[in-house]
DNA sequence: GGTTGTGAACAAATTCACAGCG
DNA sequence: CGCTGTGAATTTGTTCACAACC
């Protein structure tokens, strides 16, 4: 149910133009998806519309975000500050829509202990700290793909069961733990795909 | 297809390690994916394999990035100079693979003329002189969501014919346009959404 | 013997289409 | 009459299983 959050977001807008209610073709449009794919979507949910007139936003927002277990904060570990944790730990984005970053480790003693964005930088070893201290359940990597299987186990280790991996690896967790991967380049190697086609199309 | 660019990486691996050929069983246990599938994918390209012995690492690497249109470099122009768009164009994963960051562009004249990790910041009205100029084919939305449909217009309009959408957003692109999408907060919001329903089965 | 390439079986996801309800 | 909720039909994607081949 990955579409869930799009649905959310659009409900958002809605609600800020202060629209109450929202038939199930203007949500597809929204999110840019087929009218009847929102219906199946919600209905999982449960039977929250109403026949001849749509459905509620704030209450549909409501449940959505109960299901998605979005009705508080979960904070998050970024594993690596480089570039990209750095980068990471700076994107307003994840505190906005409540996933404050608690903390950036590193594996190395020479950036540890400073604060980079106001976010305080530890070193890995202190994980299973960290992990019990401010009871992050979502860890992010963001290492170079050779330290990524590592800063899996070690976030498994310290009880951390959800992962989202943005290093360039495949990598295993251990069962009962979440795993969802974003590699950028990779999203632009599938574009030069398209490019390629595009063109020979073309021709 | 957006297998191939795993199993692209995979050969990769297998290549610096001077292996040189490679059964769809090791290839399919290394991208972390079904051998039948690794066989389906890899069909499509052509028969490169061979049977009772397996696919030539480097004569297959060499197909793929032909099939992918990763010869040569596509030069990229990110949208948006604020955090993350900063962030990008500082990320090496680009340059790397093959896609240089060509430019910074912005719609603030306070960003524009001075380079961000070397790349030159320019105004969004430059976009098709950019275009013209560096010839770049793929263009990344890192703005808010407000501006990503303007952007991607703007975009479209300088003859950019692939586009990356980093902001939350759901944009709409002229037909011949290639559009992927990265949410990377909604990412978090489906590892939470599992978090959960794990913790749902524990009770 | 080992491994590919692929038709056939299966599973999942999407879309259609309409009964049922407000 | 309009719109939801959902079974049925369709499409898409995955896996199996094995003949063909090295």
């Amino acid at each position: 149910m990955a579409r869930l959050p799009v649905y959310l977001r659009s409900l958002s807008e809605l609600h800020d133009d202060k629209i109450a209610t929202v038939s199930s073709e203007r949500l597809a449009e929204m999110a840019g998806v087929n009218a009847a794919k929102v219906r199946k979507d919600l209905s999982y949910l449960g039977s929250y519309g109403t026949r001849g007139v749509g459905y509620d936003v704030e209450y549909l927002s409501f449940q959505m975000s109960r299901e998605l277990g979005l009705t508080h904060d979960w904070p998050v570990v970024i594993v690596g500050a480089g570039n990209l944790g750095q980068a990471l730990a700076n994107y307003g984005g994840f505190r906005q829509r409540g996933f404050p970053v608690a903390a950036l480790v590193d594996a190395s003693r020479e950036k540890v202990g400073g604060y980079i964005h106001g976010v305080p930088v530890h070193h890995m070893d202190d994980l299973p700290a960290l992990a019990a201290d401010l009871g992050f359940a979502i860890g992010i990597i963001a290492t170079p793909a050779s330290a990524a299987q590592e800063v899996a186990d070690a976030l498994a280790a310290a009880g951390v069961r959800s992962i989202l991996n943005f290093a360039p690896a495949v990598i295993t967790v251990p069962e009962g733990t979440s795993l969802r991967k974003v590699d950028l380049a990779l999203e632009l190697q599938v574009l030069s795909f398209y490019q390629e086609h595009q063109d020979a199309d073309e021709a």
